[in-house]
DNA sequence: ATTATCTATAGATCTATAGATAATGC
DNA sequence: ATTATCTATAGATCTATAGATAATGC
């Protein structure tokens, strides 16, 4: 019943999903108006209804993109992923600041009541949370070198990452967002003190 | 110049601003209404602006007010605080999810762009990073047991305590947010696996 | 025919200003 | 007098609906 949409079509629903990134990151989403996604776009705010017929459905759709390219980079499973190539994802995030703005921005907002995105945060961070219980299980068994089991070390990877985007967008110049990661890295899975980073901040 | 306001005006300001902090906790700032604010204490929205003469004044205070409540109850420099206690701040976080919330909420607000809580965020950071490795080298000197030295874990720290808080506010059952943090505590300070948490998450 | 856009507009809000009136404090 | 509140209201937005018109695809 789906019926496939033109390529035309497509095209402008990408546009449009592009510049609700560039807005949301702005502004947030309870800040970004349809009006603003529009012009970015050539378009007025109620053509711009015509592919997402409710602010919030672009929001999910902003939101299923997200999920689309966390996911669909990456092979299925936990296996392929490695501890190692979290740090690479995470200076990759530090080349690209309007994004990690953007879902920053979202996940802040979505922790108030009733946030049309909490929903989807919640269910993610539950499966991430179960993605790298896997992924460091898979590599270390249960127990890291660290002396954490992957159940207790999920949580902190992903709560590093997270806090350290806020404390790099509010300050870059002060932030190493890579180079920390990669010291929390070295603290999980590393047992002594020897390879403990040394480098400049 | 700046003469003594009347204890009942001062008493009308904690309420609003205690208000405040509810519904920004609720809505955010960008989402919170003067006159959802005004209502709770019973005024009307312009009654409000009497004692804040504008939505961004009543912003500011509601951060002014944080600064005191977390400098305010300590002793002015890096002793007195020990990596311990900051445990028991964890712990006392998770019994106040509403401040928790409001704060997390204006965090996340405050990467987009000319937030009004944007400045104090980054300079606010910028300080507890400071104060942070201040305190981590008085107790350990300049290397931790993990490896890191003050100025590296210091970020970590701050990064693990935020992002913990947000994966708690999102889903609270799953997420033992003392514990993790005790977890990462005893990455940093503990050089082998000895001691390291293995109780229920 | 269907899809893409536009104009017009209803209906909600929201912040902030102006100015009146009631309550308090010397 | 000064402080605290209120009513009235201007001026901006914002989302979403209705319905017309232009462009495309069979």
């Amino acid at each position: 019943m789906a019926r496939t949409r033109s390529a035309r079509s497509e095209e402008r629903r990408a546009d449009i999903l592009r510049a609700a990134l560039e807005v949301i990151a702005e502004r947030g989403y309870r800040g970004a108006s349809l009006g603003a996604v529009a012009e970015r776009v050539g378009l007025t705010q109620q053509g711009l209804l015509h592919y997402f017929p409710t602010k919030e459905a672009l929001l999910v759709a902003v939101l299923e993109e997200r999920d689309q390219w966390d996911t669909g980079g990456r092979r299925s499973s936990a296996d392929g992923w490695r501890l190692e190539l979290l740090a690479s994802l995470v200076e990759y995030n530090a080349m690209r600041p309007g994004i990690v703005q953007t879902f920053s921005a979202l996940l802040g907002e979505s922790v108030t009541d009733e946030h049309p995105a909490r929903p989807f945060f919640t269910r993610r961070y539950a499966q991430v949370r179960e993605e790298m219980t896997d992924v460091l299980r898979a590599e270390f068994g249960d127990r890291l070198p660290g002396g954490l089991t992957p159940e207790h070390a999920a949580p902190l990877l992903v709560a590093v990452m997270d806090g350290l985007q806020f404390q790099w967008l509010l300050d870059p110049e002060s932030v190493d967002m890579a180079a920390s990661f990669q010291d929390f890295v070295a603290l999980l899975g590393i047992p002594d003190g020897a390879g403990a980073a040394d480098g400049a901040s």
